[in-house]
RNA sequence: GCGCCCGUAGCUCAGCUGGAUAGAGCAACUGGCUACGAACCAGUAGGUCGGAGGUUCGAAUCCUUCCGGGCGCACCA
């Protein structure tokens, strides 16, 4: 509702200004007053305004209030425009108008045209998720529920990719470390697959555990000789795997995909599910990386250089170098081809990212269905065109790429490229949705029993490493909070069944994992410490789950639902909700109405700012604020039947909106907890 | 050396396109369960917004510079 009535008035006010003082502001700022009393929207634009034309803020201010509060009937919900302090142009809005609108949910829209493709998640099939890969996927599940359509919007049809880097170095580590350590061919790999589901060992934990031990041994011998081996067998199986049918490349696809299988279990305890998963292998094979270095040599971004010290290579110029170097060879150019014919990850990245969005000519993956989730079917890359087709995947009109913040020159180096062959509207559109890391406290390092050197105690952080092991694992984590919430749970209702206590267990552990990875900012490094993750108190995800719990409790006890509550409160006449609303006495309960309100803006503003945190940040708001209402006003007991008609609706449109808002999140409101 | 990010209360963080008195949570202290569940609420205390200049009617927010910290800058992936 707050929504509407900012549009409204940005149009009447542009209008306005138009007519009378022919100016057109880009932007109009709307805000909310320091005190409900100043009124509940404020506009600064006579400030702007003072300068260009040459008089007075609190004159301007005047003279538009004075032409708005003319017509007031143009704008719907407004009850009165007044001047303060320096020359604000305060608003106030008819409470009980407001009040009923929000009772009967309207709202503005949110959505547009267009297919946005949101790729996220992208871990190297190889080992356990870590912490680190918890943030980059709730980021990326977030946001995509905040764009596609429900029932609330019309939304933006969207498309989840993970992309799967099944031919890289990391998993060509692993199978290094099953053959050279552990002695393994493909038929003992998949006997010990076997041997360790059935003794109920995730196999990505066993690869953990491996992969660490391979880099390690990388560098481990004393002998120079025999290091120069492991290395040249590390690299041999690189290739093995980029070149595809052999035995190798064989124990390769069979490690990615039980991994990733893994991965998908992982997340989907998290609520998190993906449309496509498009795997290198099938870039490689169904060489994209032709067709896109045709196009790129015919736009002129790349070209082989002739002399320097990148003689032979083919490069292109760097994101940020402007200028066209004149004298010599540009060194600083980015090598897509090395000398030995071979591209780089870069090239391959920029093939992937012209497919996206439908600019590579006749080039398309196979698909096949890989996994099928209760609303929908996962699907996969495959190098063969056989099988059902799946819904367009490709053909993005915008993408937002999950990734973290370490990859901001490669990802600037794709959109340059874009830039550079003539797809500018494509690089606008290209979002590098970026975030910072997340690292462990020196404590919390401890407590996992690594060794921690005395320089690096007095960090604020340490960066966790795949390669040396050191990280808390999803599942780990997501294990302890289920373990804390279900303690909480069996004292609290030791009626309820076992199976009862495990599921709301676990929506309490999710609404606190996924909360804890939403409520920094994107570009804050998160120090991750258990004492803080493993919190369901103060600003967290079961603070807000809890609030929606007491209103549902509400709700039960006076025998009636939400929905009833608010048709009540609709049956009312004006001068019954003037009474609970309106005044000082009023202004309480109003506020939590204005706040409720707000829904739609901040998820505009979140969207825009590709910022979840506005949104998390919100929903334990409009906790807090219902706590407080909670506190304030005791409903059942309430003498007035057309008060406690208004205090029960005031409970239904708060939960309403917290219920929405965790939706958001991918925080399920459990019955009770 | 170059690029990006960060520096706000004891700690962890918000503060959106510059706007009215810089806000939360945690920790500390005080008070509140015969109430719709205390995973809660109310209150107290805690700030030279890293420093210095500048732009502006107005700066935590924009610009310059310095200080401190982090992360990137391969024909690796």
């Amino acid at each position: 509702m707050y929504r509407i009535v900012q549009q409204s008035l940005q149009a009447r006010i542009q209008s306005i200004l138009l007519a009378r003082y022919e100016v057109t502001l880009s932007q109009l700022v709307v805000e909310q007053p320091p005190s409900i009393a100043l009124g509940e929207l404020a506009l600064p634009v006579a400030f702007e305004l003072a300068k260009r034309l040459r008089k007075a803020p609190r004159a301007i201010a005047q003279e538009l209030a004075a032409e708005l509060s003319a017509d007031l009937a143009s704008l719907p919900g407004v009850a009165a425009v007044e001047v303060a302090g320096a020359g604000y142009l305060n608003v106030r809005l008819n409470r009980v108008a407001a009040t009923q609108q929000i009772a009967q949910d309207r709202h503005a829209d949110i959505g547009g045209p267009g297919f946005r493709l949101i790729e996220h998640t992208s871990i190297n099939p190889n080992k356990a998720a870590h912490i680190g890969h918890l943030r980059n996927a709730i980021l990326g599940d977030t946001f995509q529920r905040l764009l596609r359509p429900d029932s609330y919007k019309s939304g933006y049809q969207v498309g989840v990719q993970n992309y799967i880097d099944n031919t890289g170095v990391q998993v060509a580590d692993v199978v290094v470390g099953l053959r050279e350590l552990e002695q393994f061919d493909l038929d003992t790999v998949r006997a010990l697959q076997q041997r360790l589901a059935a003794e109920g060992t995730r196999f990505d934990y066993y690869c953990w555990d491996l992969y660490a031990r391979v880099s390690q041994w990388y560098t481990d011998s004393t002998d120079a000789a025999e290091l120069a081996r492991r290395k040249q067998v590390r690299l041999d199986t690189l290739h093995a795997l980029e070149h595809g049918g052999n035995e190798t490349a064989e124990i390769a696809d069979l490690v990615a995909t039980a991994v990733l299988r893994r991965h998908l279990e992982t997340m989907q305890r998290l609520g998190i599910e993906y449309d496509f998963l498009p795997r290198e292998s099938e870039i490689l094979s169904l060489h994209f990386w032709d067709a896109a270095r045709a196009l790129m040599i015919e736009k002129g971004v790349l070209y082989q250089e002739t002399e320097g010290k990148n003689k032979g290579c083919w490069v292109m110029r760097r994101a940020g170098n402007e200028a066209e170097t004149t004298d010599g060879p540009d060194e600083d150019a980015k090598v897509i081809v090395r000398s030995n014919g071979t591209v780089t990850y870069v090239g391959k990245d920029i093939a992937y990212h012209l497919w996206k969005f439908g600019l590579l000519p006749g080039k398309d993956f196979g698909y096949a269905p890989f996994h099928q989730y209760t609303t929908h079917t996962c699907w996969i890359s495959t190098a063969g065109r056989e099988g059902e087709q799946p819904p367009t995947f490709g053909q993005a009109d915008a993408i937002y790429n999950v990734i973290d913040s370490r990859q901001n020159d490669p990802q600037n180096n794709v959109i340059a490229a874009l830039r550079g062959m003539g797809f500018t509207a494509e690089a606008d559109r290209y979002t590098h949705f970026s975030y910072e890391m997340v690292a462990l406290t020196p404590r919390c390092a401890l407590e996992l029993g690594y060794p921690i050197s005395e320089e690096d105690q007095k960090r604020a952080y340490i960066e966790v490493s795949g390669r040396k092991g050191f990280g808390v694992k999803a599942d780990d984590l997501l294990d302890r909070l289920i373990d804390a919430a279900q303690q909480q749970v069996d004292e609290r209702h030791p009626a309820l069944t076992q199976q009862e206590r495990r599921s709301i267990a676990t929506q309490v552990a999710v609404g606190a994992l996924r909360y804890f990875m939403l409520r920094y900012t994107r570009n804050t490094v998160i120090a991750f410490d258990f004492k803080d993750a493993l919190s369901f108190e103060g600003e967290t995800g079961p603070y807000v789950q809890y609030a929606i719990v007491r209103a549902a409790n509400i709700f039960r006890k006076a025998e009636t639902t939400a929905e009833a509550a608010l048709a009540a409160m609709l049956a009312l006449d004006a001068e019954a909700l003037s009474a609970a609303m309106d005044g000082e006495q009023g202004s309480t309960l109003w506020e939590t109405w204005l706040l409720v309100s707000k829904l739609t803006l901040v998820l505009e503003q979140s969207i825009a700012t590709s910022e979840p945190a506005y949104l998390a940040k919100y929903a334990f708001q409009l906790a807090q604020q219902f706590n407080n209402f909670y506190h304030r006003h005791h409903i059942l007991n309430e003498t007035d039947p057309s008060r406690k008609t208004v205090l029960l609706a005031t409970a239904a449109v708060a939960q309403r909106e917290m219920t929405r808002a965790l939706g958001y999140l991918g925080i399920e409101a459990p019955p009770v907890m």
